[in-house]
DNA sequence: CGGCTAAGATACAGACCTGTCTCTTTTTCC
DNA sequence: GGAAAAAGAGACAGGTCTGTATCTTAGCCG
């Protein structure tokens, strides 16, 4: 019904596709199974044939994020090659233009992790893995990049990050890409002694339109 | 039950009490109007006469939060009067404190936001509101301490702001006081000038215990 | 003391949500 | 073409949640 027979993806991706368009939209517990195999088309059984639970459901929504969010810091510090200070920057320029986004509804661990508060839950843990994860490639940054205190450069560069992911979806802060970027190029320059390298991202990233580029949905 | 016969309060306000500390503890949706009136010692139907829907509950118990958010913000900027740049940088030392203190959950209205986050719903209204006039009375200090550009550092220091709450909440992201108050006086230094006024609240935040202060429950 | 108001207790209706069971249809692969 | 596997369809059980209705009890004030 809602695809054409001829090329009909495997019912767990149908699935897994719809779930995850609307627990992020949406939010997960405002979300039920039986919306889900409506979206999709799908029978009910189908979905507890891959999927043993919601909770399964929602983790592997998660885990598919976590890969996607990997992938998408690979490629934005990967136009820097050897110059961590350089990719720090780049992140958070990135990160203010998917804030921008009209898809943008803040970031989905944060998100999952607020909603189901329970410790015990897994997708409570795969969130906190997660940001812990994230909060380890930044202190690798930090350090490569010579700061004079890593970790509390680190601790400084997260909070803005999760100020950045929940700002962008509940305040509309104007230009929010710019103070994003502009807080980021300050705090690093100011963590890693004289500004040294390359061009002040300041200016780059307050005045350049620059399309959405591919990394649409990339979080 | 809960409470001696001697001085039994109004079960309205018996009612707020518990809601407010359940709903900001374990979330709006996790708990039901049943917990609610179980803990309180109340009627259910106390509850309805007092309070018409769930929805109007969680408006009174967010109400209550921005009155004692404002009280918490104007008692913080007290203690420097005359010197908004002091004040800006007291109200991160402050939040510093409050997102280490156990019982500290996030920010109530992003999590109300994050939970409810239907437009039309009042309390995402609610939510919406507030964060607009913590950016109004930020913008107020920021112009005041003479930024450069007042909407810039507004914009940024709010970002710290929702950051804090939501790194608070999620990582724990060891001395996190020190993050949040010294990234805010590196952004507000470098917003306002040359350092002109007062000790550096850098080294002030990095090694100081303090006494929780009166504020405990401040947000 | 007597009536009035606030509040406790409890049962219940209706909606919704997760997860299961059973049966039928389609696809795939040899 | 025919067997085996995958997927669709829909009913249903059991739980939870909000909100209502009814009846009883306790305090208060003249």
């Amino acid at each position: 019904m809602t695809e054409t027979a001829t090329v009909r993806r495997p019912a767990r991706e149908r699935i897994l596709d719809t779930a995850a368009e609307l627990f992020y939209r949406e939010g997960i517990r405002a979300v039920g199974i039986d919306t889900i195999i409506a979206k999709s088309g799908v029978a009910k059984m189908s979905l507890y044939r891959n999927f043993a639970s919601k909770d399964e459901l929602v983790c592997a929504y998660l885990e598919r994020n976590i890969a996607q969010h990997a992938a998408w810091w690979d490629r934005v510090t990967a136009r820097h090659p050897g110059d961590p200070r350089a990719q720090m920057k780049a992140l958070f320029v990135a990160l203010g233009h998917w804030i921008d986004h009209p898809k943008f509804q803040g970031c989905p661990f944060t998100t999952a992790a607020a909603e189901l508060r329970d410790p015990a839950n897994p997708a409570h843990a795969l969130a906190m893995t997660h940001k812990r994860m994230v909060r380890d490639r930044l202190r690798a940054l930090a350090t490569a990049a010579g700061a004079e205190d890593p970790d509390r450069l680190t601790g400084q560069l997260q909070l803005l990050m999760e100020g950045a992911y929940a700002a962008g979806r509940a305040l509309d802060l104007g230009p929010g890409n710019g103070a994003v970027a502009s807080a980021a190029a300050a705090l690093i320059d100011g963590a890693c002694g004289g500004r040294v390298a390359g061009p002040c991202l300041r200016r780059q990233a307050a005045g350049r339109p620059r399309p959405p580029s591919e990394g649409e949905r990339k979080v």
